[in-house]
DNA sequence: CTGTTAGCGCGTTCAG
DNA sequence: CTGAACGCGCTAACAG
């Protein structure tokens, strides 16, 4: 393996001055910059990231906290495509990525959470899908003992910034689309779970619609889950003009249980993944870039871990109609 | 940060006797190995990962190298858990886990490849979805400069073991219940990707069933393309049975187009994924833990990694029936 | 602007 | 069976 030293002696300077270059600090001299740079080239040395994590304990390494449910499909796609992106931007950036999952920290205290991630020497993280009563991570963010990532989720501090689509106006415009398109006057909305920031953004994005058009609205909670949507659909739905979910797969349940009761009420979701497309319907629905939102956390992390404060981003979205043949391939 | 040096103090003892005792080394009286694990106790020791794969070279940092597919959403759950499952074994061997897509090593040689994963410290490589015509894999596995493990290809050699369910016999086993249950005459069997090394074992196993109860076989690439197999039913499902498909991905393409058709066929997939149940009907398919399959696949790069010698590993499969209110939650 | 030096935390000879 | 000493590859003060 060739390492910075025999950069150095290769192109006639000192190690540090070669570490120097390669980390672009300011005061090297152009000349030697290229001369560095061209050994470089030629023996094609490329740093050793566990090292340069050793030593500096600064930039590098970060972890991806991911709430998997490994029991629902439509989940995988969502963190698959969250991971896949991070993964992406991180290897663009030279950052080392590793992934853990909400699963691996069940019983573990703060204190514990902070010497695992420690001992990895991790000093950045992204969490995914946290809810309002996951105790442990609030006071890890609180604490700001990592430089963090929040995806979904309004928490904002020194070294803590937030990701997310701007989710209020996003169902706004979902379900007014689907309500001017059928002439609807009530709704039926299936919310998200209680313990969830984005259902509550998503909920007041409801509510502003159906009071700026005069709407009749029942709210349902839904948590989330398929077979809920399902069950509330049968119950309530044959009263209502318009089903509007706070999630595809949701609105996949809701969509199934309508063809079962035998009437039709359109439906719209969120989310925009391509089950979507299996759900036997065409529906409206809101298309999150997962991939892009996990990116765009990436390089804001990197943006905290090299001294930036923390803040909130907000990232596009579309109103689109999915159907079968658009997602197979 | 506690350090092995604290505890070596803590112990009364020198630093690399707590480096053995950690490590499970031979030489190290009970007594002192009593001290030290105490010492490791209260002062909540965990041992610095990145620190012990700068020093060691040997054991700890392995890659995943993952095909994936971020277009079909099928992919997205059988990677999904093949990460998920690799990352939880790992983490339970204390085993340092990255993740890597193919894409990421698009145009690289294979020794730009193997700088590239040598200049983070790995050492061992799982392989997910290789196909033959991966070259520079291939080479790379050839060259025997990684400790490997290859998932669902017979490809085994003394740092390469290989690791999946019997394709030949599973594909065998569902095709044989379904031409059972339904006393069918003639298959249609859609086959896999040309390149694929489970393609030919399973079409191996269908053969085989063909040709022990006499049943007329038609096989046409599917190449796992859901649209391919919904073309190829059209075309030729008339004059068949049965429809026998080497994917359940495949198997929805087809349940799909015959359902349009307007004609019944009993349909049978392969791989046991979620997304059957939004299939529209039940299908018989061949389960494989994906999860468990891929957590297999690390403890034998762990074997590997710890001496042991590239061998054949085979894992258990069901034949099962998948409906939509199984999956929904 | 460049080079020297001292670690980061751990694994591993090699004396004793 | 134990411990001192060196090195992994790199970063970061600090001199010069």
């Amino acid at each position: 393996m060739v390492s910075i030293k025999d950069v150095a002696r290769h192109a006639g300077v000192a190690i540090s001055t070669v570490s120097k270059v390669l980390n672009h600090y300011p005061n090297v001299s152009e000349e030697t910059k290229k001369k560095v740079n061209e050994a470089v080239e030629e023996l094609n040395f490329l740093p050793n990231s566990v090292a340069a994590a050793l030593s500096s304990k600064q930039a590098g390494r970060m972890a991806l906290l991911v709430n998997l449910n490994t029991r629902t499909q439509a989940i995988d796609e969502i963190d698959m495509r969250y991971i896949s992106g991070a993964i992406n931007k991180a290897a663009e950036l030279g950052l080392d990525v590793n992934t853990f999952f909400f699963s691996m920290f069940e019983g573990m205290s703060e204190e514990e959470a902070v010497r695992y991630l420690r001992s990895q020497s991790i000093y950045g993280i992204i969490i995914y899908g946290l809810s309002k009563n996951d105790e442990m991570l609030h006071g890890l963010l609180r604490s700001q003992t990592f430089k963090a990532v929040v995806v979904d989720a309004p928490i904002v501090n020194e070294s803590t910034s937030s990701v997310s689509i701007d989710q209020e106006k996003a169902q706004y415009d979902v379900a007014k689309k689907t309500v001017m398109d059928n002439k609807c006057k009530s709704i039926l909305y299936i919310a998200g779970k209680g313990n969830g920031y984005v259902t509550e953004e998503r909920l007041s994005g409801i509510r502003r619609l159906a009071e700026e058009m005069d709407l009749e609205l029942l709210v349902r909670e839904g948590d989330f889950s398929e077979r809920k949507a399902r069950e509330i659909t049968f119950q309530d739905a044959r009263g209502k003009d318009v089903l509007v979910c706070a999630s595809d797969l949701m609105a996949i349940g809701a969509m199934r249980a309508l063809m079962e009761m035998d009437i039709f009420r359109p439906v719209c979701g969120f989310d925009g993944i391509t089950l979507m497309g299996y759900a036997g319907k065409q529906m409206n629905t809101v298309r999150q870039g997962f991939a892009e939102i996990s990116a765009a956390a990436v390089e804001e992390l990197y943006y905290l871990m090299n001294g930036g404060e923390g803040r909130k981003k907000r990232l596009d979205y579309d109103i689109i109609r999915l159907q079968y043949l658009d997602i197979i391939c």
